[in-house]
DNA sequence: GATGAATGAGGATTCATTCAT
DNA sequence: AATGAATGAATCCTCATTCAT
């Protein structure tokens, strides 16, 4: 799950190169069909050494994963300070981060946004289940405080809401992707950033979405 | 886009067991990771043979989809003769066609299911943005007519509604999936509907979303 | 080597579009590089049927053979009722009848043509030298005679001026080809004849060729 | 084009031995009826190892043109150091370095002769054009100065020239094999050079081509 | 300790021919 | 007598991983 030894030992810039590499080619293409093969080959490594750095394929999506949400999370903790009393206001900080996180990083941004898409299979298990939970363990406290202090309507199921409100977040920027025919892959191949799109737009966008996850759409 | 016709004329039980066998596959791998060897192993036939049912694994999955699309269609049409004039009472009636079908035709639903997550590739393009559009052309003019008669909210954007009513369906499914830990694959290699819930479980959440969707979670 | 009878009991019609079809595919792919498959698929019959009308692919190709040498047999005695007395002036009208068999008949004198190029394979052997030694046996006799008659250089071997004649003729088109970039395999698949070059080019083009076969290049 | 990293490291002794057997395939079967499993399986290797020398079966053909054209153009450089004034003895001299490589390197002279014959195919396009093009732009200068110098008969052209001077060259051996019914395959096989014929024979017969060029066949 | 050559099963697809119906 | 379904070896090529040097 972690990198060997060897990896940590490398220059801080070349293991940063490295990094770029294998999260692209993750990326662009989901664990199955990314080939060690390409990112040896980017990165004009030998084959036996790549095996020195990680383990196994699955090994260095593990550790991808873990770099990344760790930057992610420093990225969060950076940016906002004080998470806002108001959940919705809350809601809506958060999405502020993920766009800026896009535009920050865009590679582990674009990985991030590809495991949460990754279908079971054998080696990775249920890699999917795993980093939901682990988004939803985040928002789950926030909603039951916000039950609890009767800022939403009481008789909620707060794991209800809690996901709703995780795939709020998928679903907009999906809608925004969709509308715009927006093609992830190129987008990452090309080191753009996921969504080319301008932050006064996704944020509007961003906005009705949360209104109606706020007070519903029926008259 | 279709079977060839060397296919048409197999006897009907075993046209079935060939389009079962090939959604199995494809169902539980994706369109890249399935393996026409894995088929052709199943079905207990030679290499060549299935050329002269398909042209080529492209061609087999259009089908595929196809066929489902139709058998899904046919379902639904005979389950509601009348859609509600109630809009969230039609939403209702569609999750619970849909509950329906995946116990009716549990391999056709699974597969239905992972098309729309399908990442683009070179060989099939972007076939869930396409799937996605079809059905949001279904919804689209709902929306709009149920706003125009002062239904639903005004200002709201038709075409946000749509999507959100779209993702919710497939929420709420993932939602179960999740909270049971569901392992689809599995469910779908043994044969199994793709949710093992009790009809009456899924129905209450689904309520729950729709609940949700129809006047928001403030207070 | 030749058709069933199966195939003579077809309406003549029936036969002609069979030849033409397979005519087609093999003076695209050459013998090893055409398909059956093709040819069955564009005549829209059985492949049981096929095998009905010919014993099997090389069966096939030697009929056409036969049958293309035929015609252009038949062609030639029809155009050429009185060959000259004068050696150029008879291979020029030999070369004429190229250039009109080539326009009425452009699949047997594709096919025909596509013969000489065939590498010896163990299906066919040396087919090119079977054909070749065909054409050489029409040229010699008449060099012969004309070098007896005094007509060309005494002490020239026969032979080699046969082989000359021959390639001569072949080589007139190549260059012609190959200054015109001209790619067979589209004008055949077209339907086009071989060369879409104006007749009186091809025949100036021929006459120069002529000359220096009469003349030589030097002063 | 070009072989890769992996093949260049390879021990002198084995890259001829790969160089060897992939021209004979090449050469016995031509570009699309030569196997790569035939190789393979000659070489005693991995299905895998190959394409670690070779991108694909298109690079493995590229790279076997280059290497052959360079060995012949450094045979013909030693072995001709001053290219003689006459023209017609400068064909001669050439068609001798030509018998000369193909004693010194049968399986070098074997792929080219039969890279002449290519077909036009998709992958590799109308290479015998290219290579003939190739060919003719050495022969051309030579041509055009000559005329200039009246060494040769005016009023000829001297594409045209050329181009017979490159037949001849071809159509000599040509003749050789059609008098001797000489199977190149079999002697590609058996590593014998192209023509088994006495080199005072090929000469002999390699002047008459000549005089007859030069000096034609009418009295 | 780093390299990179070797592996061999597996990927999709094509093919000429056979033979039961 | 005609059909067309079935065959299975062969095609080129990719892959993650191992291991001798």
């Amino acid at each position: 799950m972690v990198a060997l030894k060897t990896f940590k030992n490398l220059p801080e810039e070349r293991q940063q190169e490295i990094i770029a590499v294998c999260l692209r080619e993750f990326a662009v293409n989901g664990y199955l069909n990314a080939s060690l093969g390409n990112i040896i080959h980017a990165l004009g490594i030998a084959k036996g050494s790549f095996y020195r750095y990680f383990e196994n394929k699955k090994s260095l999506y593990l550790f991808l994963l873990d770099h990344c949400a760790e930057i992610r999370l420093a990225h969060d903790a950076k940016l906002v300070a004080e998470p806002s009393d108001d959940f919705f206001e809350r809601m809506l900080q958060h999405f502020k981060g993920k766009i800026k996180f896009d535009a920050a990083h865009p590679l582990p941004s674009a990985f991030l946004h590809t495991v949460l898409e990754e279908k079971n299979n054998d080696e990775l298990g249920n890699i999917r289940f795993h980093s939901k939970e682990k988004i939803l363990k985040l928002i789950q406290p926030v909603v039951k405080q916000h039950i609890k202090a009767k800022n939403l309507r009481k008789n909620l199921d707060p794991d209800i809401v809690s996901y709703i409100a995780l795939q709020m977040n998928l679903s907009i920027l999906d809608y925004l992707a969709h509308k715009h025919k927006i093609d992830y892959r190129k987008n990452i191949q090309e080191g753009k950033p996921l969504y080319g799109i301008p932050e006064k737009e996704m944020l509007k966008t961003g906005k009705e979405f949360m209104e109606i996850f706020r007070s519903g759409i029926a008259v």
